[in-house]
DNA sequence: CTAAATAAATAGGTTGCCTACCTAATCAAA
DNA sequence: TTTGATTAGGTAGGCAACCTATTTATTTAG
């Protein structure tokens, strides 16, 4: 009764494999590293969002890209030297190091966020509009179950 | 108009990013790497659909598991330094390794091919039996997309 | 027999993180 | 004001998961 139940289990396994595999996010065509553009579109992204004209700190990037500070700030020095960010010290703490675009890195930043916004609405042109929100519905609970896993298995 | 159309895009990266993130097949308890494991479990999954009682080949295996030779070697030695595998030439043809797994190495394969069913199995509970046929149907999809994104840009 | 193709191994490199630890600055309590 | 605790970020080293370049040995094809 059960066996016929789960009986896509292993194609589930198998596609989830393969996604696992490929990352979209390395579809990339800039010199820098894949990781790096994203923390530049991160950059791009949360400044305009944000109403006062400072830049992002080190423990913002570091959550919204869930990863830990030390290497945000690694990426931060390469992009440095490369050119793509500045880094100041903020006025009113300074313990605080206010990362903001330069032009070369604005123009990165940029084309990364045309880039992913292109890929996306493909997808849902691929997909179409009524099912890409099903998939939506669908991954957020996926995601669910995952995190809900992930935290069970320490 | 379109702007309808693709109001959930941002939404729809966003998730992907999560996933991209997060990586189920991390979710492992052994003392070996998470790739070892795949390895090993590899083994034993074509093994056991394999007639003729001989190992898996490099080849083989880096077919599989979509890596490169020399990365499903260097794999191999590692596995074979802990006595989980054990490599053997070929009776017909010299240049190829035959891998067959340990008791050790069986053991862990066991577990983790049971791991992962269990997984699997578990988040057709959590979707229910329809939902996850039509995640499939849509997954098959965005990985057909991905693909042909993935081309188009080399 | 010889050259080309094949299978696998070795070595070195890159990316994408992490942890351990440290310094400097800020905050809170005495 | 001083002191201890907390916070923000930086440095260094390490690991996982691959990849590429190259080499060696073996097999195949002409």
């Amino acid at each position: 009764m059960d066996e016929w139940k789960y009986e896509n289990a292993p194609q589930l396994r198998d596609l989830f494999s393969r996604f696992a595999k490929s990352d979209w996010r390395k579809l990339t065509r800039w010199s820098i590293k894949a990781s790096e553009v994203r923390l530049l579109l991160a950059i791009k992204e949360s400044h305009g969002s944000c109403s006062d004209a400072g830049g992002m700190t080190v423990s913002d990037l570091s959550k919204l890209l869930q990863v830990t500070s030390p290497t945000v700030t690694q990426m931060i020095n390469n992009l440095i030297k490369n050119d793509y960010v500045i880094r100041s010290i903020h006025p009113g703490d300074r313990r605080v190091a206010e990362i903001t675009l330069t032009d070369k890195g604005e123009q990165i930043a940029q084309e990364a966020g045309e880039l992913f916004t292109q890929l996306f609405n493909g997808l849902i042109d691929h997909l179409g509009k009524e099912q890409s929100d099903q998939l939506i519905a669908l991954l957020e609970q996926v995601f669910q179950y995952f995190e809900q896993v992930g935290k069970e298995q320490l």
